[in-house]
DNA sequence: TATGAATGAGAATTCATTCAT
DNA sequence: CATGAATGAATTCTCATTCAT
């Protein structure tokens, strides 16, 4: 979408571009992306190495776009989720519907956890623009949360996010590399409620 | 140390040796490790590329040796620290001693929680065990703490861990991507104040 | 063609293919499999070192290549030679056809006689295919030979093959070695003439 | 005094180059000439590799060392055999000599019969040279035989020893690539006797 | 347009040989 | 004199990218 070459009106042209972002989303995972040759990646799509410059500028294009991509899909599945009086459940939704999201795509949560977010590509300035808006989100609703009364006034709302978007990861990784030891959601849950103890206001009222 | 191809009596070679764990461990964190040569490497550490097999095994041998002898470090500077008696003390000493550590060598940070922790590398037994055992270290303390009263008893170490390491990582991860907008030991000594809140036993008295 | 990465359908490629057989024929047969490079033979073939690899797998493949193409050639050159119900008529015939083959192909006959029957390269399953299988065609026509009453009955045909080959090998390494001293055919059909005295059955017409 | 210690240390020498001799009679064979490091044989021999250039000038040096020495080791076992008058009688001692030493040292068959004789090595004078001396006693030896009548007067004395090297090569090549499938000496004595039979003057009275 | 074919610029690794101590 | 250490030159192989059809 955003780098991308060309405009593609037709069907066949905006499913080989998809077919190129999921094989690339499984291989880079997997093998890491300084790892994954275009020959691997489009012979898993089933597209000739020379089309994909039909739908990427280059590599470095295609690694920009796995993320974007993805974060799409991200976003359509949060979107619904949520009650803007509420930052505190809200809060919870989001964090808790991106868990599911990697559990569901486990390929994606490779590529980001253990790719791209820590990689040298995070500095890429189109990268960390769709990281960075992503934990802004985080910041905002732990923000609102406070002025609902919700959360102490002293919390800081950076911190509270490194917190939550550092368990993530972490969680994330160790389910990763030790082959999914436990329900990524139920742990994640255990972990949210764990954290955002720390979070709440002395005297406030437990969900 | 552990994988390394020759018995380094000499003054000159130890020096080379080290020249390249240095080199490595500033470009693995720049470019990453499987986007840095041994070419830069060894022109980094003004030693002929061939020599670099007097050291090493091969790129992979040097690709365990980096966080090895960081840990090596980093325990030599953490030994000191801590009292038996106060695990609660304890961790927040070692917590804080990693901080400083990375603060001091951030070029280590670098390669550790952009790279090495995350990436697939963390799949080789070798290194994975290296960071394992530093892991433990935190469940085996925050165990204590339990047991001494201070911590929750139905308190899991493990996600104790989780929130630890992972808000270490995300911290140090911004602070080196947004270029160290803040003192890396202020921030850290906030964040474990505030997560520890959650691991603390209500009403037990604050330190 | 057995162990060949692509279909080749264009004229250009197919030609490129062969200059790259040639040219390692050479070269094999004058330094040796393992003290010829696939530059030289590239350069050689004036293709470029890396479009090798759109040909043949790596060198190995194209080791193995060199044998086959060459019996598929002397093949075609000896289907022509020869009368089922005429074993002995036929075994000379294709002694004969061989030493004329590598008459015309001296390069080959370097390469089969001085590197690849002598060497470990033997030792691989896909040569020693190759090279069994002729070695068996003579040891089935002196069999047929002794049912047919030509050869004695207690000639033991290994052992004859043994003697035929190994005439064959030494005749062609010395032709070779000092510059071509004798036409190898009429020296061949001496050699054969000779040997082929003590397999006949004492008494039989001569032919 | 000085001089036990001189002797001392040239048996030490003696001892060390013979060393390097027999582990490069070992890895060529094995490995073939250009798979063989100089680093693998020292480290064979038990010297330290810059000591190897105390004793040979270059790997070509050692190279050629390894047929003259076991050249000189084979003389010295075939000496004794033998008996000046009978001709016909020498050379069949001689042949199985031959066998019976490769048979008892397998290193050096495979070093000589698949790299030395067959390989471009032989191409060099020194090699040849040593090669050449030891075909020509088989020459020498057909031709008393047909002096003294034994063998046919029409017989050309090179082509017999060619039939009676390449017999042999055949059979050793054979026997080492197939993991020695029968006694060597063995099948070599049927072999003689064989092709001796196209070599006898018809009516000559048999062993 | 779509794509098979082609390639230059590296990558890691090996090794015979030299040299300072 | 012996040798540990050092290294330049070469080798095989990979890959992102381009180009002719």
């Amino acid at each position: 979408m955003a780098g991308s070459t060309l405009k593609l009106k037709q069907k066949r042209s905006q499913d080989r571009r998809a077919r190129i972002v999921a094989a690339a989303t499984r291989l880079f995972g997997r093998r890491g992306i300084a790892g994954t040759s275009l020959t691997d990646i489009t012979k898993l799509a089933k597209v000739p190495l020379s089309s994909f410059y039909d739908y990427f500028r280059d590599k470095e294009d295609l690694v920009a776009a796995v993320p974007e991509e993805n974060y799409l899909a991200l976003y359509a599945q949060l979107t619904a989720t949520g009650d803007e009086a509420m930052p505190r459940r809200q809060l919870r939704a989001i964090y808790l519907g991106n868990l599911e999201y990697i559990r569901a795509n486990p390929d994606w949560g490779r590529v980001f956890f253990l790719e791209i977010w820590p990689s040298a590509a995070l500095a890429e300035a189109r990268i960390r623009k769709a990281v960075d808006r992503y934990a802004l989100r985080y910041v905002e609703l732990v923000r609102r949360a406070i002025e609902a009364g919700a959360y102490r006034k002293e919390l800081d709302p950076y911190l509270a996010m490194s917190l939550l978007m550092g368990g993530l990861c972490h969680l994330t990784a160790v389910w990763l590399l030790y082959r999914r030891p436990y329900d990524l959601v139920d742990r994640g849950t255990e972990l949210f409620d764990l954290v955002e103890k720390s979070f709440l206001r002395p005297g406030h009222k437990k969900t």
